[in-house]
Order: C-alpha cells, then structure tokens, then sequence
DNA sequence: GGAATAGTGTCTCTCAGACACTATGAC
DNA sequence: GTCATAGTGTCTGAGAGACACTATTCC
C-alpha cells in the first residue's frame, strides 16, 4: 500500500450565535485559495503533527480564525467526494459550535456575523454544512438542553423560553415549558441572584450540568 | 502547503441484523496487518480514484469484504487522532448498517455473526464503534422505522412488535404500538398478503417509505 | 396607583399504558 | 370443540396546551 493516496482532510465549523433573537453563524474571509476573499465557514486543514483528534482541529481553527472559544461543540457530519473542493478528492468534517452573543467581542475584527436566512451562497458546500448544523441544531433542541448554550452562564426561565422559541421558530406555552424544563432537572436557580428591572424580580438560573442534557422521550 | 501531510482515511461499518431476536454484528477476519487475524469490523482504504465518496467506499467496502449490500446504510461517526490506529494519524469516517436475517445467505462464508452483547475486544476502536453504533440505532428506533430495516420487506404488525422490543430492549404495549405506528403512516397494508400458520391470519405490511421515516415529536 | 414582567392555578383534551375482550385460522 | 395468534374496545391516569390569575418590582 506504499502507492496509497489519501483523500485531503480538512475541518469546517458553523458557529452559531444569536443577536437580537435572530440566530445568526460567524463567518469568516478566506485568505487563500481557492475562494481567496469569499466568506466562508472557518475551515482548515487537518494537522497530525498538532492536533490531537478532528475535534482539536475544529477548536483549534475556530481559534485561530475567529479568537472564540466556543463553550458547545459538536461533530455534524463528514462530507466527502471529488467535487466538493478545487483542490481534488476530499474528506471535511464538519462541527457545529453554540457561543453566546456576550462572547463575540472575543471575536476578530475580520468575522462578519449574518442571519442564517441572509446567508450568501457559500463557497464548497458550505451552505450544505449550514443547512444540516440548522436541522441538527432544531432538532436536537426539541429533545435537550442545547438552545441553553446560546446564552451566557446564568439566565432567567424567561430567556430560556425566548431562546428555545427562536430555535425552533415555534411557539410554546409558558406554563408547559417551565413545567418540562423543571421536571427534567435541567437548570437549577442560582440562590440569592436576581435579573431586575422595571418589573417584578425574576430567579437566575443555570445549567444543572455543564454537558449537554436530553430530555426523556418515549416510542 | 506542498509539504502538507494528510492522515490516512479510513472507513469502517458496523452491520447489524436480528438473528432469533437476538441483536447481532456481522465481524470479518482481518486478511492485513495490522491485527491480521482478528476478527473486526470490515473496513478499508478510501480509493480516491473509485469510490463517489465515503458513503460509496462504506458500500464497496460491505460488499467487497463480507458479499452484502445493505438495505440501510447511515453514516455514525468519524473517529480521529494519533493512537487509535497503529499506522499513524488517522481518521475513520464510521458507518452503521442494517440488514435483514434472510438476506445473510448473500454473506461470503469468512464472515462471523455475533450477538452484540457476546462480542470480544476488538482491534482499533472498534468496540466503540459498536457501542456507538448501538447507542444510536436504539435512540433512532424510538422515533423512526428504523428497526423495520432489520426485517425483510414484507412483515406482520407482531413481527415489527417484536423488532422494536428487541432493539429497544423495552416491552411495548400492543395496542400502544398499533395505534403509533399507523397514526404516523409508517407502513401500509399489502392488500390480500397474509401471513398464515395455525392461528389467525395476520395482515402482511411493508413501509410506505422506502427511506427512513421519522416520527413527530414535540418538546 | 400604573406599567411591566415574573411566576402560579387550574381546566380540558389528548394520548399512552393496561388489559380484557373478540376474531379467525389450523387441527 | 381447542389452541394459537391476530386484532379491537375501553378505562384510566399523566401530562401538554390554553389561559386567566396573582406577585413584585420601578416609576
């Protein structure tokens, strides 16, 4: 197998964030070929001698390309074939990250934030990789925790209601959605801290735990 | 980046079939070193010259060392980083597959069928590949036809009871189980095939989709 | 007091689970 | 008729959705 050519290897990140309600996915400018000045997913190659696995290398060129440190990642999917870059026959494997809207000013000037129903067509198949990370993320956020990572460490049930709503772009009752997020044993209140206004007080909360939880589920 | 070095691209597969109710995986005896001997999960080389993408290499692959075409085949996972393969720096893009007991006469006679719950270490990370595979298909099974892929294409509401039970590893209500799976269109009736034996006929069914079909949930 | 948002009480309707019942074939 | 499995009727309890109510702050 000394003849052997392996496919390239490269990793691409959708990093979503949500400003003003609107989920929105951080993009960068693309400073080499092919695509040179195009916006696109933050993305990179693979590197053996420095990453420890394909997770390393999501964290380490989200870093290096937008200066975020994202406090959710996961693995999508691995797209792969000839056509999808210039370069030849490829394997991506795509992650898709949560931050919170706080966290952006971490973020290099050269990002360019944008609603996910104003995206641009993207370079590769990247705007495959969106649509799949929205799918995952909307799915997954029907049945977890996830919508919580959009939100900085402590918030009110009234925030984590909003943020849920904006995900999944549905409705949903307040008595209910309290109820499920309570049984489940989602959040716990932060003793003591209060979100105050012009209004009556409302209880801080945060995660229970700082992984991913999923709600039960039945056939 | 002429002195770019990729890392080996692999594909493995995990194939699952249901052999007297019991959840089995379909292991090969590795014919090249590494672990030449052992038995694990078939897997190969992506052939940039041959293969479409990693899907197409996960099917040569299945029907090059075990003889089976699969009726469902979904990527799981890729797995990455320095140590888990003793080449060096690798990345392999994990499938899982079902297929149906009556179809494993398809099998070239090197393959050996294990019930998942006796299997032995396997090389690489194949355990975890299978553990993998597993937590996923009985997650998927809970909301989708998933496990009717493991029965052949004509199959009695009983038969499809069962299937669930024994991936899910829970027992299911009859009338529970009748009432979700037609409110969801899941399957349709094969209009006058029955299946007969000493009892009552049972209606025959096959799946309406011939893909996987979900079913709703709410949060 | 009024405005604004936080948080609760409670009714209803749907649906899953439980389980007993009927149906229809082979023998 | 019996046996075996297919398939249905129906009760009940839990929970989601709807929605109105009370609570507590700032002004």
């Amino acid at each position: 197998m000394s003849e052997y050519t392996p496919p390239i290897a490269t990793v691409d990140a959708a990093l979503f964030t949500l400003i003003d309600g609107r989920l929105c996915v951080v993009l960068v400018r693309r400073e080499a070929e092919p695509y040179k000045g195009q916006l696109a997913l933050p993305g990179g190659y693979v590197h053996v001698d420095e990453d420890e696995d394909t997770e390393g290398t999501a964290r380490r060129v989200l870093l290096s390309k937008t200066g975020i440190v994202a406090p959710y990642l996961e693995q999508l999917f691995t797209f792969s074939g000839k056509v999808r870059d210039p370069r030849g026959w490829s394997v991506s494997i795509a992650y898709y990250a949560l931050v919170p809207e706080g966290r952006l000013h971490e973020a290099k000037a050269a990002v360019e934030v944008l609603p996910v129903d104003r995206l641009p067509a993207l370079p590769f198949d990247h705007s495959r990789i969106v649509a799949k990370a929205l799918q995952r993320l909307r799915g997954k956020a029907s049945y977890s925790s996830l919508p919580a990572f959009l939100l900085s460490e402590t918030f009110t049930l009234a925030e984590l209601h909003e943020v849920y709503e904006r995900v999944m772009g549905t409705k949903l009752d307040k008595q209910s959605f309290r109820r499920k997020i309570e049984d489940q044993s989602i959040i716990e209140p932060v003793v003591g801290a209060m979100r105050t206004g012009p209004h009556r007080p409302a209880q801080l909360y945060r995660l229970a735990a700082a992984a991913l939880t999923e709600f039960d589920r039945t056939i």
